[in-house]
DNA sequence: CATGAATGAGAGTTCATTCAT
DNA sequence: TATGAATGAACTCTCATTCAT
């Protein structure tokens, strides 16, 4: 394996980030084994040598594109609970406001999130990237939650509940679309599952 | 692609049998893209060439075997439900019978969850073998209710959410194991939210 | 290589000839590399098996079929020869007999032209039927125009000029079809060629 | 079907020049169907990665090979009608350039006739090539009388009998070798046929 | 004798990675 | 640094031939 550079001109740093940006998109959208690194190098607009000059093999550009991706989808569910800790926002508010942000964060990567699952399920980095930022936002809601006044039983598993229906709820209004479903009663069942998680009184 | 035979002497229907189980097992352990039709023969104690008399290419081995492991797991809770439609079973240990079987169930077979996961998200025949099922599942249960003479409100949308969260729950137990948690409380948790799916009272 | 066996029984008989004359003509419809020896045995009704018990390989189908394909073409060349012997025929009828025989017979057989000239470009065996059978043609009409009184200058050389240039008729008339040419035509020129080739005043 | 590229640089011109002209070398000696693309590359003295850069599959290069060939056979020929044109040469010595021409060339190319044949009655792409050199040749001896004012009837079907006949006569010395014929007096016979055939006066 | 399931070497083709320019 | 032509191991799939039944 060739040695991996790391960017210090101004341009190389741009170049690599369109790698990331560009190949992580490609990838998603036509499946990591439907795209060779040649499509990624043209889609980046870059030459495939310089490819290796800064990821070490094709994985590489997927993990770090998982790693901004993540961070997309996990940073506005953060915002909001850091804009209604100070606020006089209720819970059911609360609820409300993360669902929908979920819902718009996962519609900007679509397909991002399905190659995503398919690699988490195979590849032990990307688990591993999934179960820390798992991590971060459980720490957050609860830092939240005290900020409420809310003290919570069983929190941490509390949490993992309600990160992992928002985002089955999420995921589901974006892709299966069965059309069996009246996705707003869906919304609000899952909504009342996830104050119940929150109030404690299940 | 040449023509698929269908077996019909004991000895070749034990045959493609074979290639189905065993080349199920290895796709899921190591993934459908890390195995070959070689590994899979070997793996299955057959030639290549026999792989290709009874399966169109490789996809399809996975696509059958998809289909066996996803009634095998569904199975078993559809007689749960069966079994205690007649008997004077509370609706708790209903679902305590169902987590607990689901569990046992995918534990059965670990890294096929993983790799149907990933299959679903790329692939629309595995897709639709899934809905397939959920749509079985959720039929069954909604009898299994009428019998117990309740009357669920939404009850479509709450099967999908009650069928998603057995899922994860069990999926979660099984493979994450993330150790900050406690997986007794987990189950506490989980059996409350699917209970008062259930009930219809949240 | 097991050992071919040689057919007695009457239905052992048939059942060989059955697998070279079906054999032979999928084989010339679609090519020699695009059938397969279980197509072969598929439309001669028989088992693949059942093919190596008269053959060593496949090839030695298609020879088995052109020997016997060659002599229905030349066999009623020869028919002509014979028939116009002690009839008080002329040489111009003769000709256009040829000619028109010619085409008959390939017409029964047309892809078999285009496939043995193929084979018979890369096959040393069948380059020697072919050869065979062009002296045998050449002695029968040196006999008949003995019998005509032609003595001919060159016969030999001649002779297999206009073998040539009957087959070379007969092919363009069959498969190639330029649009340019008019037939009617072609047929005229050709039979002033052949007709001074034989009465030796070119 | 991966990309064709068409090289640009200097070497990788040459690179895919070597490939056709070595490539159809050894596809006309071996025959296209024991050629395989391992035996191209490594007689091209290239990768079989390489020669699918340049060729979409074996056939292209078969195809490629081809048309080159053609123009090497039929370009002698219309060399031969060209310079003859102004000067004051005989029909009867063109005749015998032509006939020599051929023989050289064909000498030059001497498997690549048999295999030409064999693709062109199976494959249309390639009797397609063939029937445009025809074509074009047939035109080129028209041009040629005209200008020695010859007007010839039934040129366009004569000027086909010609081409044949100058083909079949070359390919005869080349590669049957009947030891029965005399080819020097196989020459003569054929120069009449195809003196007659240009004078009209058959 | 007949069968056809099984074999496995070998086919054409792809693509992650390298390296001379 | 950047390039993209070149590499060749590895892939999926085919089919002439064999042999247990």
């Amino acid at each position: 394996m060739t040695e991996v550079r790391e960017p210090v001109k101004k341009t190389s740093i741009e170049k690599k980030e369109k790698i990331i940006e560009k190949g992580f998109e490609i990838l998603c959208e036509k499946g990591f084994h439907n795209v060779s690194t040649i499509d990624i190098a043209r889609y980046a607009g870059v030459s495939t040598g310089c490819i290796y000059q800064y990821f070490s093999d094709k994985k590489a550009i997927f993990v770090e594109g998982a790693k901004i991706c993540l961070k997309n989808i996990c940073f506005p569910l953060l915002e909001v609970f850091e804009k209604y800790q100070e606020k006089d926002i209720t819970i059911e508010e609360f609820v409300s406001r993360v669902l929908e942000e979920s819902i718009k964060k996962q519609n900007l990567s679509r397909n991002a999130h399905q190659e995503l699952m398919s690699m988490c399920c195979l590849d032990e980095e990307i688990q591993n990237i999934f179960s820390q930022m798992e991590l971060e936002v459980t720490k957050e809601i609860e830092t939240f939650l005290q900020k409420k006044h809310f003290s919570l039983k069983n929190s941490k598993e509390r949490m993992h509940l309600f990160i992992q229906i928002v985002d089955d709820y999420s995921h589901e209004v974006i892709y299966h679309q069965h059309v069996e479903y009246d996705y707003s009663i869906m919304y609000e069942e899952t909504k009342k599952i996830l104050l119940h998680l929150l109030k404690g009184d299940l």
